[in-house]
DNA sequence: GCGGACTGCTTACCT
DNA sequence: ACAGGTAAGCAGTCCGCG
């Protein structure tokens, strides 16, 4: 592959062929675009050049579905209208000679026809005809309440025939857009266009080119295998557009300062709105409003202020500037800016025909009807995002703390209420809100935006689905995509279960259903040049490598009983392979030998590496998951022995390999689940357990880390390690938790740099008295009291898990400090972060908001001091009251 | 009536 | 609405103690 190959590749995205190339290549006239942007008028022409599926609805009015196209050229959504005839579907074990005598259900009036159908059950490994129950419209399958077609049939059908058949229905709970791709195997986020009415995949020559190379790398895996890992490699290929988009945050005046206005009254009016587009435009809306001066300050020359005499005209403005734009960004937009704005609207007597914007209410979104809206406090919260995309940089997910994080831009402080703000300063404000909600999605590239595309690929959901639901929806999906493909019948939950039963292992923890992985204990103590290995994604390649899916696992084959699963008495088909081991293995082949060392070489340009890395991170999250939701009861694949089955290898494969490793002669200081630590080991040593592990065990094992030397206590989870360029990498130790007080962690921050100096054991010595006077200075500034003039790097931080009065069985010390927070007005929710400190009196905590130097229990933070110290004083063959001067015969008195 | 041993709850973390 | 395993601190309970 040439440079100039990939310049093509990613700078102007040129799709060539198309997949059905019915019209001549000879070229066509193409009816100029619409150029204005406006929303209005967004149904798609009869052609229209390539596009992105962006995303899928039902529309109620013309019976059909919807996609919703992107065209990167006008920067406009275009809608397309199912040409297909397509209708809503569920399925049941009734033939149409039963169902007929079921009268609620032919008199349904969205009843519309009977169709039997061919399917391939995977519980009982055989083909069965089935009926498939054809309705007008999606909410007579099935919706929020009982009465439609899925509830009738088992609630008559027993009334009428007796009890001597099972009534089943399947697949009635799918949302129709979603079947709706399914049956057509639509690519949700790739390119189309529209020919004669017509949706029609466009096909890219470099990404094919990409394919071709990919097919090399992979020649040696089964065929089956292959043809998996094209079609993500088809998917994950093509590159991102630009996504022209507009950052909206609005601000209300609330009579109470320290209370969020209901969106549900809209009782208050709104008084500013900044909106930041992505082209560059930036504008603030104000209310004028009495006795409220300019202020002095200016804004920034390129913001462009606007005052309304009245709050319609405002809110108008606002409905106008978001149909200009097809993408609209929000942070809690779906529970806070567009229900207000709506019922703001209604309250002052806005008709909706003037409206030039529709939002659709659900239960917890608000999506725009001609445009698409993602609520990124939605996608940041996702935990998987969190920590998978992002490795934990934010902990808050609040605007203001994900902004620091990622940004480095904070929200601005508040002087006065917000109704008391001068203009300038109130526009300020707000307009900052939209600016991090905007940049948010811009750093790095579009990451955040090419990552929610990414998503949407693979996982065949619409980008507003992707971004608001979690991991468990994204591989439910794409699961689901596979079963209509194969024409394989989505199981219900509780047949499965049923089929397969539940877990036979026990769990260390009380009250976990089966046993997990296995932490070796490790050898207390400083180590020098220490290797760490680990297996290249453990559960998904267990699950691939072993063919696990709830179709194979328990199969109902007598001849694979004996293909057992170590530990436990479940065993795995050797007949048939297992969509999900398919599909969750072809993802991380494609992950571990395509995309991640591709996003770090460097003679691939900035953009492809770049496309590249996105692509990685979205498959790690997928990936880090995969196991999981086999043992989540809220998946809808939910099977326990599944999850089991891959803990069960997981723990056969690390301690076969520990075994190993010592019959070679290497020494194991420490192993968590996927990893073990070796000492002083030889290139020969990992050399001959890498290959061992890919024969015997048929995963690959790789060195992770190399550290100069690792500290460990004799507690699990818990060490440092020193990398040989110095880098310190604390896990797990007090030291280093978000909860703990500054004053603490500033002293064992100094200790870290300390300790990443130290480059021999013969340095050691010097560095263990430098760490005694570290650990000897905070402990005499506690004695004496000296810490600021304000107890703020002694409190405590911990999160409300819950809301207070759901604390029933104790009342933990943050609880307490909320509790009394709660007294004096302060609005406290799951998920606020309390901040606390110990003091002397009962109940011993107090808030860091009430709190004063004086009443400071100093001997409980001297204690924490030790505690926290003593996780590597430990290790260090150090005693802390040793340290800080106490005789033996002192410490106990 | 009090204190130590114990269990359980809660949070933060590791893989 | 992915899983289980570990550490730590505190709340609450039980039991023994003339």
């Amino acid at each position: 592959m040439t440079e100039r190959l990939l310049d093509d590749f990613f700078t102007t995205p040129k799709p060539v062929k198309t997949k059905q190339t019915e019209s001549s290549s000879s070229p066509k006239k193409k009816e100029p675009l619409e150029t204005r942007h406006a929303a209005f008028q967004s149904v798609a022409p009869k052609e229209l050049p390539t596009s992105y599926f962006v995303s899928a609805t039902y529309d109620g009015r013309k019976a059909s579905a919807c996609i919703k196209l992107y065209e990167p050229e006008s920067q406009k959504i275009y809608f397309w209208y199912d040409t297909t005839g397509h209708k809503p579907y569920c399925l049941t074990n009734l033939p149409p000679s039963e169902l007929k005598k079921i009268s609620r259900l032919t008199s349904h009036p969205g009843f519309d026809h009977f169709e039997p159908v061919e399917k391939y059950d995977p519980l009982f490994d055989r083909q069965i005809t089935i009926t498939k129950i054809v309705a007008k419209d999606p909410s007579s399958i099935g919706g929020p309440f009982r009465g439609h077609i899925r509830d009738i049939i088992p609630d008559e059908y027993p009334k009428i025939a007796g009890l001597e058949q099972e009534v089943k229905v399947w697949e009635a709970a799918i949302k129709y857009y979603q079947s709706y791709i399914y049956d057509r195997d639509l690519a949700p986020g790739m390119i189309y266009k529209i020919e004669n009415n017509k949706l029609i995949r466009v096909k890219h020559e470099p990404s094919e080119k990409m394919i071709r190379k990919i097919h090399k790398i992979f020649q040696d895996e089964p065929k089956e295998s292959q043809q998996y890992i094209e079609r993500w490699a088809r998917l994950l290929e093509y590159p991102a557009p630009k996504f022209r988009r507009l950052a909206l945050d609005i601000e209300v005046s609330s009579p109470i300062p320290t209370r969020v206005p209901d969106p549900a009254e809209a009782a208050y009016q709104v008084v500013c709105v900044s909106l930041i587009g992505s082209d560059g435009k930036k504008r603030v809306l104000l209310l004028k409003r009495e006795g409220i001066e300019e202020g002095d300050e200016k804004l920034p020359s390129d913001v462009s202020v606007e005052y309304f005499d009245s709050e319609k005209k405002l809110l108008l403005a606002i409905f106008e500037a978001i149909s200009e734009y097809p993408f609209v960004l929000t942070f809690n937009g779906d529970d806070f800016d567009f229900p207000y704005l709506t019922k703001r609207a209604q309250n002052l007597g806005l008709s909706i025909d003037k409206n030039p914007i529709e939002v659709r209410r659900g239960r917890r979104t608000c999506l725009l009807k001609n445009g698409v809206h993602i609520d990124l406090y939605k996608f940041f919260f996702n935990r998987s995002i969190q920590i998978y995309a992002f490795g934990r940089r934010y902990t808050d997910m609040t605007l203001g703390d994900v902004g620091k994080a990622l940004l480095g831009i904070t929200k601005l402080e508040l002087a006065k209420p917000l109704s008391e703000l001068t203009y300038t300063k109130l526009a300020r404000y707000c307009l900052r809100d939209s600016e991090i909600t905007l940049k948010l999605t811009t750093f790095d590239d579009d990451l955040v935006m090419k990552l929610i595309l990414a998503l949407t690929r693979i996982s065949s959901m619409p980008m507003e689905d992707v971004s608001r639901q979690g991991v468990s929806r994204w591989i439910r999906n794409f699961l689901h995509h596979e079963h209509r493909r194969q024409n394989t019948l989505i199981p219900n939950a509780e047949d499965i279960l049923a089929s397969k039963g539940a877990t036979v292992t026990k769990a260390v923890i009380k009250g976990k259903k089966y046993k997990g992985a296995i932490v070796v204990d490790p050898v207390p103590g400083v180590h020098f040049n220490v290797k760490v290995m680990d297996f290249a994604s453990l559960y998904p390649s267990i699950i691939k490598v072993h063919n696990l899916g709830y179709q194979s696992i328990r199969c109902p084959h007598k001849e694979c009983v004996d293909n057992k699963v170590p530990e436990t008495p479940h065993w795995i088909c050797t007949k048939r392979k297992a969509l999900e081991s398919l599909l969750i293995g072809s993802l991380r082949d494609l992950r571990v030998k395509w995309y991640k060392p591709r996003s770090k070489d460097k003679s691939l340009p900035r953009e492809v590496r770049s496309w590249y890395n996105v692509i990685q991170s979205a498959l790690k999250v997928i990936l880090n998951a995969s196991y999981g939701v086999f043992g989540a009861a809220t998946f809808d694949l939910y099977c326990p022995p599944v999850a089991e089955a891959t803990a069960a290898i997981g723990r056969h494969a690390i301690t076969e390999t520990i075994k190993k490793a010592q019959g070679l002669g290497i020494e194991i200081i420490y192993g968590d689940t996927d990893s073990i630590f070796l000492k002083g080991v030889s290139q020969d040593q990992i050399d001959a357990l890498v290959k061992w592990s890919e024969k015997e065990l048929g995963m690959r094992l790789e060195v992770d880390k190399v550290y100069r030397y690792a500290v460990f206590s004799s507690r699990k989870k818990n060490y440092l390690g020193v990398f040989l360029d110095g880098n310190v990498e604390v896990k797990g130790l007090t030291g280093k938790k978000r909860h703990i007080p500054l004053f603490i962690k500033k002293a064992f921050e100094q200790m870290e740099k300390r300790l990443s100096q130290v480059k021999s054991p013969a340095e050691f010595e010097e560095t263990k008295r430098e760490i005694k006077k570290i650990v000897r200075d905070r402990h005499s500034r506690l004695k004496r009291r000296e810490w600021g003039d304000r107890p703020d790097k002694l409190a405590f931080h911990v999160v409300l898990g819950k809301p207070i009065s759901h604390y029933k069985k104790t009342t933990p010390q943050h609880v307490k400090a909320a509790k009394e927070l709660k007294k004096r007005g302060y609005e406290l929710k799951a998920g606020d972060l309390i901040s606390f400190v110990k003091v002397m009196k009962e109940p011993h905590v107090k808030p860091l908001q009430l709190a004063s130097n004086s009443e400071i229990d100093v001997g409980k933070y001297v204690s924490y001091l030790q505690s926290t110290f003593d996780q590597v004083l430990d290790a260090l063959g150090l005693d802390f009251n040793e340290i800080i001067g106490l005789t033996k015969l002192e410490r106990f008195m």
